[in-house]
This record gives C-alpha cells, sequence and structure tokens, in this order.
DNA sequence: CCGTGGACACGAAAGCGATTCGTGTCTAAC
DNA sequence: GTTAGACACGAATCGCTTTCGTGTCCACGG
C-alpha cells in the first residue's frame, strides 16, 4: 500500500500537467520550439521545479513518452475486450487506433516514425518498441479468446494487423471503414 | 515498325548511360549534390547535351523515375509468374522484392519514401502511385490464376500483400524467408 | 546538321563573424 | 521545497559576401 503524502499528490499533479502542456507546446512548435520555460509558465510553476521533475528536457520527453505509450495500450485492449466476437473487436480496435493517430501528432510520430526531423529526438529507440508492444498485446488478446491457438499464430496475425494498421495510417487510400473491415478479415481468415 | 536511325540509336545509347550513370551519382550523393556536369563527364558528353534530351534536371529524375519502376514491375511480374502455385508464387516476389530493395537505395525511396530528405524531390507524386501500380500489377495477376476471383477481392489481397512487404522494408524484424511466407500465407487465406 | 565549349544571368547555397537564445547548474532568499 | 536571479557554454540566428549550379544563348567545328 502506497503512503501518498501530500507532497507526492502535488508532486503528481505537477507531473500531470507538465506533460499535457508540453505535449500541446511539442505538437505546435515542435521539438526545437519547445522550451522549458514556456512549460513552466504555462502551469505556474518556476523552471528549477521542472529540472528536480524531470532532471532535463530529455527526461521531460521520455516521461512523455512512456505516458503516451500506455494511454494508447490501454485503449487498444479497452478497444479489444470491448467485442464479444473477434472480427468486431478487431474492427473496433483499427478503427480507433486509426482515429486516435489522425487527430494526435505525437502518437502519429510514436507509432510511424514519419516526419519526426523535428518532433521526438529518441524515436529511434521507442517507435520500433512500440510497435512490438502493440503486437504482443494484440497477440495476447487473441489467445485469451482463443487458447488453442499457438504462440506463434497469435503473434503473427497480430503483427500483420498491426503493420497494415500503420501503413494505412502513413499512406491511406480508403477510408477507415474499409481499411477496418479488410485488417479484420486478414485476421480472422489467418487463423484459419 | 519503327524506323530506327543511327541518330535514334545513339540518342537511346546516351540516355542509358545518362540515366545509369546518374543513378550512381544520386545515391552516392543525394539528390542535391547531383550535378549535371558530373553526369555529362561522366559518361563523355557535354553538358548541353543532356539538357537537349532531359530538358532539366528534373526531367532526367522524372525518365530515372520512370526506368526504375518499370524495371521493377517487371521483375514483380516475372517472379510471380516463375511459379505455378499461388502461394510459391508468392513467396518469390516478396523474397526478390526485399532483396531488390535491400541493395537499391533509390528503389526503396520509390516505394517507401523514408530518408528522402536529400533524394528524389518528385517522391510526394512518384511513391504512391508506384505503390499502386504494383498492387493492381499483383492483382493481375491474382485473376489471371484464379479467374473465378472478383476484381475487389483480388485488389484488397493484393493491396495487403503490398503493405506487409513495404512495412517489413522499413521496419525489418525477421528474416526475408519467414517473412515471404507470412505475407505469401495471408494472401492465400485471405482469398478462402 | 547536331554536338561542343564558352559565356552569361539569376537564384540558391555556403562561408563567416557577431549576436541572440536556451539549456543546465548554482546560490541566496522566502 | 520552491523561487527568482545569475551564470557559462554551446547551438541557433542574422546579415553579409562569395561561391556554385542551373538554365539559356551563341559561335565554332567535325
Amino acid at each position: 500500500m502506497p503512503a501518498r503524502t501530500f507532497a507526492d499528490r502535488t508532486r503528481d499533479l505537477v507531473r500531470d500537467e507538465a506533460l499535457e502542456r508540453a505535449a500541446e507546446l511539442l505538437v505546435a512548435g515542435g521539438w526545437r520550439g519547445l522550451r522549458l520555460q514556456d512549460v513552466a509558465e504555462g502551469i505556474g510553476v518556476s523552471r528549477q521545479t521542472l529540472y528536480n521533475e524531470f532532471a532535463s528536457k530529455q527526461g521531460l520527453a521520455a516521461a512523455l513518452v512512456l505516458r503516451r505509450t500506455e494511454e494508447f495500450l490501454a485503449g487498444l485492449e479497452a478497444a479489444l475486450d470491448g467485442e464479444d466476437d473477434v472480427y468486431r473487436a478487431w474492427v473496433e480496435a483499427v478503427r480507433t487506433t486509426l482515429d486516435t493517430v489522425a487527430r494526435d501528432p505525437l502518437l502519429r510520430v510514436l507509432l510511424t516514425g514519419q516526419g519526426a526531423e523535428d518532433l521526438l529526438p529518441l524515436l529511434t529507440s521507442e517507435a520500433e518498441p512500440l510497435i512490438t508492444a502493440a503486437r504482443d498485446r494484440a497477440a495476447a488478446f487473441l489467445q485469451r479468446r482463443r487458447p488453442e491457438l499457438d504462440a506463434a499464430t497469435a503473434s503473427a496475425a497480430a503483427e500483420i494487423a498491426a503493420r497494415l494498421t500503420i501503413s494505412h495510417v502513413v499512406l491511406p487510400l480508403h477510408a477507415p471503414d474499409v481499411v477496418a473491415d479488410q485488417i479484420a478479415t486478414a485476421v480472422v481468415r489467418f487463423l484459419m
């Protein structure tokens, strides 16, 4: 049981607001345009406090990436678990992913690594892990629903879905509904 | 019957050598580092001759893209038609594509649009068409082999294969053989 | 005749100091 | 424990000059 003192709670509050504000400024002006001064002023603390909390600008970025990653994976898992049928579950997961990425440039960079000249310098070490993380969570979902599947098949199907989804983010040619149906169909048929 | 005069043949020879030399210099030094002067000296003609033949630096790039595209598509089609079984044909097509792209940076740019800051400024108008062209040729192959397929299904299967292949070019996680098997499997199962 | 080499204007890029800006650290004060 | 202020240091920016490459023209020569 965590002994959360008052100091702990204010600390978390600062982290929350700082990351939120940093995300806004980051997508607005890029990595280079992000100044710690602005983040501090934006939430009403001193610049020094941010250094106490995140150690450096890179540290803040790392915390930001960590948070967005977890949010995305949680949303993905919720979409998958929200439906009984595997096909419909996957349709929902793809659709929400497309939707989320469409309105969040930061997530797009984290997932695809596209147009990152100015956004997040740590994409090289974070873009690939996020994709494999998404694949692994989706594979786990598959094995939860279809316990008879072997791990390799589930992982392969999940990876196909992840790669196709990202591909359609990078190069959209069809409506999201059509894409979601195609990917979900490919997955269920791949599973025999 | 084309009346190919001597002038026509020397003209084609100049085009061939110029495009070949330009491709080398392009992948070596990028678009900005490519000087028409060097191309001309490299094949022993004057700079003016290149302008007579390609009109501009952009014109040379366009001709280069056109040629590489056709070479790639011809190789793809040859790989597909080289096998009787659809699964094995697709394994070969994916494998040769991965192989070709691995050793040709220019093709990689044309197919993926990755790392094109300096290579080919016309990727915006050429990268997407090449992908759809590959999809359409692969779909045509499918309908040749399985005449009972409707156009939409064949096109969808071909697009899935194209997108997956490109995805594995951009972010390779497995050995080419494994990838080729997975993609070919996905295609044949997608076709019921 | 068609290719060549030289000449040219024009805009883009490179080189180069002087200067501003932001990070990261420290300290005195509340 | 947070804050405002000061600081060094490296990176980015500015204004300027100079170089470079494109695209075009023309007189010459095999």
